[in-house]
Parts: structure tokens; sequence; C-alpha cells
DNA sequence: AAGTTCATGTAAGACGTTACATGATTTC
DNA sequence: GAAATCATGTAACGTCTTACATGAACTT
């Protein structure tokens, strides 16, 4: 698969980056979908340069800091096209440790399970808020309705996503309490 | 973390099983939230025994084949008490492949776009109708309506998550959808 | 008898996280 | 001057997938 490989290929896209710049890429929203940790990057970086599909320049911060700022090639551009362009089967598994859990709840009591559930609830409602701060930023900050040739639709996209995601685990955990503290 | 240890145990929860059932029971409803390979759940049975956490008689299989059946010890059973009762934070980052592509949707044409949302709708189509079918093999087998007490709560909560899961997948995507079809 | 399923294992390699390691720059 | 951030790398270890390997039992 080497999804990582696609991933930095498509931060590239735009311009020059940083080993450290797409690691904090992977923090932001981007960091929904998919993240590598710094120590995953830079190896990758490196493999990706051997082969081709991104070169660097090595650029000073201050007096003598060195960075390498990465770019795409045009081998590069063509490999992230037809990534983009392949359609791929849905994965048949998305983990999810609560979930597995939720799966063993014959093994807790009636208490022990709305408590799990409640604090899962609570983690979620504040993860959610979180998000809908994210896309009333993004809102406010165009100056069009939003539509496939924005700049930010691809940032769009992810936002929407993760809040329609959020409020989706949000909603079904309140419809699972309400059945779990039903009188028996 | 080791999640499938805690995966096997919760399975080997309600009596012995072998390593292909466990295998198996992967490949049904508990697979749209957790799932190994066989090769990786042989060793983690021989771990976990050496461990003292579940322990086998062998058994035969018609004449002469052997297969180990697993069983729960009681360090096993604490063991995943307390992991089934610890609230972990939700994690930040739940890997979409499709989503990474859709961040990048800036690198393809409009229609490019549309061909790959569509093909994406049409499968997530497919595999909500999937899963509404085992809900209501689910339902009607059920002679009183679900509550926390009925056998079939666990199988109830993965089936009823992955089903809004989809449901909520294919509204997004033809949300967004009717936005990228929306002319300039 | 052939094909599928039952059943268990190991080996190699890819992917991912945590920790180790170093040093410059900026902000308070 | 101290702390946080910028910046890049490696090492060790854990997780996961694909492939290799074998043989019994059941179904057609």
């Amino acid at each position: 698969m080497r999804i990582l490989k696609y991933a930095i290929l498509g931060l590239l896209r735009k311009g020059e980056l940083s080993g450290y710049d797409i690691t904090n890429y992977f923090k932001e929203e981007l960091g929904q979908f998919w993240s590598a940790k710094h120590s995953q990057i830079y190896p990758e970086l490196k493999k990706l340069t051997d082969e081709g599909f991104i070169e660097f320049r090595t650029a000073i911060q201050g007096t003598r800091l060195e960075k390498k700022m990465y770019t795409l090639t045009e081998s590069g551009e063509q490999e992230l096209h037809a990534w983009l362009t392949k359609k791929d089967p849905i994965p048949e598994t998305v983990k999810d440790e609560f979930m597995l859990k939720a799966y063993f709840i014959s093994s807790l009591t009636q208490e022990e399970a709305v408590d799990l559930f409640t604090d899962q609830l609570l983690k979620r409602q504040l993860k959610l808020s979180d998000l809908q701060h994210s896309y009333n930023e993004l809102i406010e900050s165009l100056d069009q309705p939003i539509s496939f040739s924005s700049p930010d639709f691809g940032h769009y996209l992810v936002l929407t996503k993760a809040l329609e995601r959020e409020k989706n685990y949000v909603t079904w955990l309140e419809d699972i309490l309400a059945v779990m503290k039903n009188q028996q």
C-alpha cells in the first residue's frame, strides 16, 4: 500500500515543504484521517527522494539551521495522480477499540456499562464541539459559498466528514444509553 | 496496547474456542471494528497461555485432527474486566484512505472527482444494504425487544453502529456530490 | 477424486510507535 | 537565561500482512 508515500506526495502538491512542515500537517485537520510521526516521515522522504518522486534544496533558517525543502518531481506528480484516481475497495475493518469493548458488553454490569458509555459520550461531545468550532472558522473565512473550485474544498471535505462522524457517534451513544437505562 | 490480547480474552468470555474459531469471529460482525489474521492469532494464543491468562485442552475432530480449545483462566477474566472498565482517550486519528484522497481533491478535475466519489458512494451503498440485511435478521430473531440483558446486545451494538457509520458515509457522499455538481 | 473447509503453525517484510540523540532559533 | 519550538535523524520494539508449509475432514 505505502499510503504514507501518497500522503506526502499529496501534501507536496501545492509547493515545497520540510519534513517538519509535513509532521505538522498531520497534527491539523488532516490528522482526523491520516497521520504519521516524524520518525516515520524522515525515512520516507529519503526513500521518495531515492525513488525520484521528490527532490529537495537545502534552506537556511536564521543563520545556521539547515532544513530540507522538498518538492514533487514530474514522476511524483504522475504517481500521485495515478493513486488519486484509483478506485479501491472499501476496507472491511475500521478498528475501534471502544466498539470492541461494546461487543463484550455482556461481561459488564449495567452500571459499569452505563459508566463506560457515558464517559465515551462526554469525550465525543467535547471533540464534536472542537470540530464545530473549526468548521465555523472555516465557513466565516470564506468570501464565497463553498464549491469544487474553492481552494479550501479539501479542507472543507475533511472537516465536514469528521464533524458528521462525531455527530453520528454522539447520536448513537445517546440512543444506546437510552436503551441501556430502560428498566429490564 | 496489545488490543488483540483483549479481543481474544473477550471472545473467550462465553466458553471455549479454537484459534480457528477466533479467526472466524473476526470475519463476522465483529470484523467491522476489529480483526486479525490467523498468523497473528496463533502466536498471541501461545503468548497468552504462557502468561497464564488462558489455557487449553486438546480435542480431536473426526478421528485424528487435533485442535486446541482455549478457555479463560481466573487471571484472564480479571485482565479482561480491568480493560473493559478502563476509560481511554478517544483516538486522534482514524485512518481512512478515501478521506486522504478527498483532502487532495484540488489535484483532480471536477470530472475525476465526481467519478471517484460516485464509485465510493456505490460501494458504500452496497455495504449499507448488506448491513441492513444482517440487522433485519437479528431483529427478527429476537423474541423480546432488545435490552441491556439480551444475550445479543453486543451483537446489536456492533451492527447498529456499523449501520449508522455507513448511513452517515452515504449521506455525506451524496451531499458532497450535490455540491460538486453545482455549476461553478 | 477433486475442491473446499477445518486446523495450526512459521518466516519475511512492511508499517507504526516510543525512545534516544542532537543542536539551532525564537519567545518570554 | 529558561522554555518552547524548529529541525533532523536513528534504534528498538511492537503490530500487522503476505507468503510459505502441512495435513485432516467434509462436500460434491
